[in-house]
DNA sequence: TTGTTTGTGTACTATCTCGCACGAAATGAT
DNA sequence: ATCATTTCGTGCGAGATAGTACACAAACAA
């Protein structure tokens, strides 16, 4: 319970940043970053213009705000997803049920993953974008090698597997999801593909 | 050798509308949809906007023409690729291979699957969009499970195996190798991708 | 030739887009 | 109370964008 240390000296701002950060990212997740102009940022946010650019700078810089944003609460999700130390089936069921649900939710529709279904497009002309998204599948990947490895030292999986590539699979399928999720997929397939991809990984008979 | 049956009247097009729309593909390929210009693909193809309209109608009209041209691609080379009876491993092992290389073409970077960057991007506010990427996902899978299940039959598989969760699985690390592609993947991270959902499928050892 | 049909290219308009300049409003400091 | 500081909101302007109108060019038919 801090005290508010000392207030700023000009006008209060009437809005929470990290809130319209929220509304701003929900434009650029239903549309994509360059179908959404700054005008449906502005409906979304309830800013005008120019309290946009004076919170976040031009429409890149929000757009890549909210990647980082996403990609923050990838990587905490699954670090908690992964860190009790139970069997590898039931941790991987346990991020791709959790993804599943989020891939489907959305007001006009499932969305999918954020970066899937937006960033993946502007990557191949934009450097800044591309880095993030390399970066984010990065993380993915070494999260999944690293409960792989775990796995592999307490038995559950042969010593001879191939972690990273199992890894790879396994982020590969998460993409695969997000894909379907915006192509109108329904929560039982996405359900299914990683259920599927669980059993290739731990052996259908599983335990 | 058949002549050409009757010239049409007027004025004959000083351009191929099968290369145009090509060269169209390769502008949306590499920006997106959303932001591809009618100028832009003006300069791809080097017709001015009224021969454009004349070809194709509006963009829109075009772009979906793009998405059924990669449609029939993919089918045709799924169908080639699964044609000689092989081993499963042989088969899906084509596969992966021909499409790594595929996705890393590009003349401003690789561009992976010109579904996966650029459709799904639309796909939430289009339902036409959304329609054909389902549809072509739909085929993918169809492929996939047929060769999986004449695998099961011949032997090369459990009968009990889950076809189409692995067909599944299948389109969804192809899905994955696009993603990565985009984001700047290179050649081997793709082909080991191929390679170790290969393994996963058909067992580690193989054979 | 002459007329018909069709494609091409310039130019235009209405609209959208971004980014910002300006004054008004709301707070803290003095 | 007055000033300084920061934010808010209306509105503006330069530029891009989609789509079209219209005149010209190139082919064929008679």
């Amino acid at each position: 319970m801090v005290q508010n240390v000392t207030r700023p000296r000009g006008r209060p701002r009437s809005y929470d940043p990290a809130v319209a950060l929220d509304q701003a990212r929900t434009a650029f997740w239903n549309g994509g970053y360059a179908a959404t102009s700054l005008d449906d940022l502005s409906a979304a946010t309830g800013l005008n213009r120019p309290s946009l650019y004076g919170a976040f700078g031009d429409k890149k810089a929000m757009y890549i705000r909210a990647l980082e944003k996403s990609r923050a609460e990838i990587n905490s999700s699954l670090a908690q997803a992964f860190a009790p130390e139970d069997h590898l089936r039931t941790a991987l069921t346990r991020v791709y049920e959790a993804t599943a649900s989020l891939y489907m939710r959305g007001d006009a529709g499932p969305r999918g993953c954020f970066l899937i279904g937006t960033a993946v497009t502007e990557a191949v002309d934009d450097a800044d974008i591309r880095g993030l998204l390399a970066a984010t599948l990065s993380e993915i990947d070494a999260a999944f090698e690293a409960r792989i490895l775990r796995a592999m030292e307490v038995g559950n999986l042969p010593g001879s597997s191939d972690a990273p590539g199992m890894a790879r699979v396994a982020t590969g399928v998460l993409n695969g999801m997000a894909v379907r999720a915006r192509a109108g997929g329904d929560l039982a397939t996405l359900r299914a593909m990683g259920a599927s991809v669980v059993d290739l990984i731990c052996g259908r008979a599983g335990r």
